[in-house]
DNA sequence: TGATTTATAGACGATCGGTCTATAATAATA
DNA sequence: TATTATTATAGACCGATCGTCTATAAATCA
């Protein structure tokens, strides 16, 4: 069981161990940052330290990477939003307000620079290629399908009027949360989100 | 008083007379469809059919392109607004109706690729010079007061309840738009459109 | 008529995009 | 332990894009 590592060694050392999960992770906070077409290969691999025969022994080709990053950051995501839909099981209203304080944060941390990833491949939906629809509309639909089941708690607590299509409210706030994260993008402020939440 | 237009002539006929316009014409679909950064400059040439030397002569740069596309966006859409919001003085709320169905037409006109060029813009702002920040923001305070004014004829004909802050939920209803333009060109469905209008 | 203004025409170099081929090390095989 | 296969890094390569620059052509002005 020999540790050392296969392959051509790097010339520098790096502080990694997975190249992969190294250039996924960059791939997300400058795609978020930036969006998918302006942003070229050589800018990834310039943040990561690795040259570009690295990126193409991983990645097929920049939609692969672009399809693998999204893959990545819906996980990444789910998994914020079940941990805070799973913050106050008592109060199933306060998760959601949790999750919104999270992103002002989150979006204040980076001077309103970095905005929602499906948000920015959605914007260039007409110059992506076909294999994007899919995975893209799909993350919307887990996002709504665990706001969805966080309002259907509340609704069984009765916090919620019973009236309400707890289905149709979460694919709501999605809608709009998306705008609210691009109206905050262009005023530099959290006000949009806030406002937006308000309502 | 000669009619005969000054200066080099073009080699080929051309259907339009004014160069600059036709350029911010074509420049208006073109960045609704493939935002700023993403569209070359000769994509534009070409498919109005003049070449580089004349880009160069109207405007300084490629920022001073998309500052006018913006502007000229910005008249245009203002116009479109007051249009619909004079059309039914008796049932203001229609009005707005009225826009809606519109943008949905539109929408589907172009199979959802065309979206809203101050959206486009507002994505891509993380990699935008500063000099656009402050005329995308003008764009939505011009809609925010346009609709506003609306919900105020409407309040003032005791069609809302007096309660409401017209300011305020004109800011909402736009930031909640501009989400469901994006989610629409996702979903490539009319559907997040007529789902936030419903809201 | 000659100088000036207006506008089109397109070559050019620097830079950057994505793809592809070459290289260097380890692991597996026999 | 020699040979081959596998893994991964290294970077050359070509085409596209951006903005500048010079050249050209017509109308107007003095």
């Amino acid at each position: 069981m020999n540790t050392a590592k296969r392959g051509r060694p790097p010339k520098q050392a790096r502080s990694f161990d997975d190249t992969k999960e190294a250039l996924l992770l960059a791939g997300m906070a400058i795609l978020t940052e930036r969006g998918f077409n302006t942003v070229g290969i050589d800018h990834i691999l310039k943040r990561v330290g690795v040259p570009k025969g690295s990126f193409y022994h991983y990645f097929k080709n920049k939609d692969d990477f672009g399809l693998q990053v999204i893959q990545h950051y819906d996980q990444y995501f789910c998994a914020k939003l079940r941990r805070c839909f799973n913050s106050d099981p008592e109060q199933p209203i306060n998760c959601l307000k949790l999750f919104i304080d999270e992103a002002v944060e989150g979006m204040e941390k980076y001077r309103f620079t970095r905005g929602c990833l499906i948000g920015n491949f959605g914007q260039e939906m007409p110059i992506l290629s076909e294999t994007f629809k899919q995975p893209l509309a799909d993350c919307l639909q887990h996002w709504t399908d665990l706001l969805a089941d966080n309002l259907k708690q509340a609704q069984s607590l009765g916090h919620i009027a019973t009236s309400t299509n707890c289905d149709e409210q979460a694919e709501f706030f999605w809608i709009g949360w998306e705008g609210a994260i691009l109206s905050a993008k262009v005023m530099q402020s959290e006000l949009p989100m806030r406002k937006f939440a308000k309502g």
